[in-house]
DNA sequence: ACAATCATGGACTGTATTGTCCATTATCAC
DNA sequence: GTGATAATGGACAATACAGTCCATGATTGT
């Protein structure tokens, strides 16, 4: 079936959207936000580990401690997120599966779908974090 | 990750294809175009079965048997594949996973993947079996 | 009628994704 | 330093998806 992330990259953005919307000075903790937002927090904290390795989020251990975003809410798009958790490489792959589809030796829905990504993708990476709190 | 649809039915759509171009009389067997297309026959049996249930193919039993196309690979649209494999509801559920996101209550992304979800879905519809052929 | 050849469908196995648990490390407050 | 509180990360469990196997039913040709 149809997905356009993760079930882990749909918590990380929702992770954030209730982080941002609610932080005191930037700063929040796993916990809170995972208990607020319905999600699980273990398997939710992996995924945010995904965001620090990108350099998105920064860590504060120890009791006032959590998360920082490195940069502002308005300086995070989509795509960013979506591709620190699900890979570089998550909308690269040939649509028909087939092994070697590439611009040389395209697949029947290569340049179809070539143009449709190209679309998508300049959507979800002109859409802040920002945006998602006051759309 | 990233998917359009399901692995089944990638195997669908592949061997709609090869059946496609390659059929006597526009009827084909499972075993052939499975074997030509390098996906797994038992698996890919198992997919074919909803696309009959859908009315898109018409089982031939016995020796010389196989299945045939209801409609000519000019009036079968990607999408209706698509919805037939994987469920009509394929692409309905929200981007951000709510349970509760509707036109009414909508979720920060529901806007902006309602549109880009309906260029999308144009495009799928627009493309019929036949054109992945000459494409 | 009989044998060969199709698809069908149920049970089963393998694998990737999702989710949980707990010991560890780092920091802060006292 | 000690204890409380953060995230970290490894091991593990549960679930969904992908793939296989085999007995069955329907049809055709002889």
């Amino acid at each position: 079936m149809f997905r356009l992330y993760s079930k882990g990259c749909e918590y990380a953005i929702r992770a954030l959207i209730c982080a941002v919307s609610s932080a005191r000075e930037g700063r929040f903790r796993a916990r809170d936000v995972c208990e607020r937002s319905g999600i699980p927090e273990a398997y939710t904290r992996k995924v945010l580990q995904s965001l620090v390795q990108g350099g998105f989020l920064k860590t504060v251990p120890g009791p006032g401690g959590g998360y920082e975003l490195t940069r502002s809410p308005s300086a995070l798009t989509l795509l960013e997120i979506i591709r620190a958790v699900d890979g570089e490489d998550t909308f690269d792959s040939c649509v028909l599966g087939l092994p070697n589809c590439d611009q040389g030796n395209p697949c029947p829905l290569h340049r179809m779908w070539a143009e449709e990504k190209a679309r998508l993708l300049a959507q979800l990476d002109s859409i802040t974090l920002k945006d998602l709190l006051t759309l």
